[in-house]
DNA sequence: AATCGTCTGATTGTTATACCTTTCACCGAA
DNA sequence: TTCGGTGAAAGGTATAACAATCAGACGATT
């Protein structure tokens, strides 16, 4: 026996196998962003089932990110454009049942970043600089008004990710950034705003130059420097330092 | 209005409601890994709704790895013991919507994994080493017998990431060594098995003299020659390079 | 003594039906 | 053009009932 590999006869549930088929019919383009799904009702004719049971399968794809489900006239169960952000809420589940902490956070975002900076020196075209360049430029305005800078900071890692040229690597870093978010907000403040833009600028000159290792370095440097800065303002916090559970996903 | 921010008077959904209260009480530790819910209609009577908007919260809550539903007697909604799972299926689910590449997902493995054993050369002490060696160890019995070597090298680099005391470094690694398992077990051979026990026993020594350069250096030319083994074996394949769904949470 | 059937109660899975709530397209009046 | 009413479509919820599944008890059979 202890060879042979027997496989269950059938799904357990009737809405496990609507889940099946619907996830399918998207993976395999059947279904494109945006599409809506036939209505409740329809779908329980077609499948062969009660309402009930396409609107537990209904939930779990929700719960998956694969669809969205609107109510009211001309609403009903339309397929996502993207899941990165159930990503990001799946990781802060984890991050929440295993206690890690938001130090835990920003150094695993510092080794993956560093990394992906170096990737990005590499492979940067004109095409990401440019769009790095601006974050920066956007970034330089934001210093000058003493505004704050939290939300340009976000548009340049997220720049320079997308430079990198691999999506696994991007998604990453988008969710472990959204996990930081609004730490970050809360520990805002104009002095480190400045030092940031600086270093900033010292990045996309590197990228420019298509210098791996200064890239690598000096992101590094800027991100274990945040890391500091994090520890610091953590330690004058009375809460716990967990993280909050990522925002949830953005309506429409 | 701008830095305004409100929230939601309420949840859309009553069930949503549910499923808020439930995750609360598991993160604040009220409800434990292995513990019970009450049945469906008892929640129902306790929470004021109908058991329909309790079964709608708990396909929720199951779908984000929070608890997991037994059918029978003495079944019910128990408290899941981990969601790692769940990381991994979230990012195999982004993979096959963004139409991620094998070899994407090997190479974001390489730049995590590097750095992670890194950071593992800094920071293991005796018993990360000892477990590390002998995952090692085993991998060397493997090879002598030409029997597959896949899981012996699972095991090695999930000692190694232990090692560097990030859990979310580490949940990371297990994320994206789940979507390449599959492939890995399809691919393997015996000569590459030796190769790779050769690099796995170099690393190690790196570890263990607490060296991060040289661990570093090695672990990158053995990921990266895992890189182009892999991408020479799906050349030979007609397959599209799409990975598979990760596994199905394990039962029990 | 060990195994196999069987019964029973508990619990989820599913169905059917009905009604409520939300949303939106449409239309007519100001 | 704008405003507001209105009705239909669609999801959200409630109720009652039955089906499928499973653990455990209990006894019969080997």
């Amino acid at each position: 026996m202890s060879g042979v590999s027997f496989t269950p006869i059938r799904q357990a549930r009737a809405s496990g196998e609507i889940v099946s088929q619907i996830e399918r019919a998207i993976f395999d383009g059947e279904l494109q962003t945006g599409d809506r799904l036939e209505s409740e009702r329809e779908l329980a004719e077609r499948f062969g089932v009660s309402r009930i049971t396409v609107r537990d399968a209904l939930r779990v794809l929700e719960a998956r990110g694969l669809v969205h489900v609107k109510v009211g006239a001309s609403g009903g169960a339309f397929v996502s454009d993207t899941n990165v952000d159930q990503v990001a809420e799946s990781i802060s589940t984890m991050i929440q049942l295993r206690r890690m902490t938001l130090s835990g956070v920003a150094e695993a975002r510092t080794v993956v970043e560093t990394a992906t900076c170096e990737l990005a020196a590499e492979r940067a075209d004109e095409a990401d600089i440019r769009r790095i360049e601006q974050s920066v430029e956007k970034g330089r305005l934001v210093v000058r008004e003493q505004a704050p800078h939290t939300e340009a900071s976000m548009d340049f890692h997220v720049a320079v990710a997308l430079a990198a040229k691999n999506e696994l690597l991007s998604a990453t870093v988008a969710a472990y950034r959204d996990l930081l978010v609004q730490t970050l907000h809360d520990m805002r403040d104009v002095r480190s705003a400045k030092m940031t833009q600086k270093a900033h600028e010292e990045i996309v000159d590197a990228i420019r130059s298509h210098d791996p290792e200064a890239a690598r370095k000096l992101m590094l440097e800027h991100l274990q420097d945040f890391e500091k800065r994090l520890r610091r303002w953590l330690a004058t916090q009375e809460q716990p330092a967990i993280v909050a559970r990522a925002r949830h996903r953005r309506t429409g």
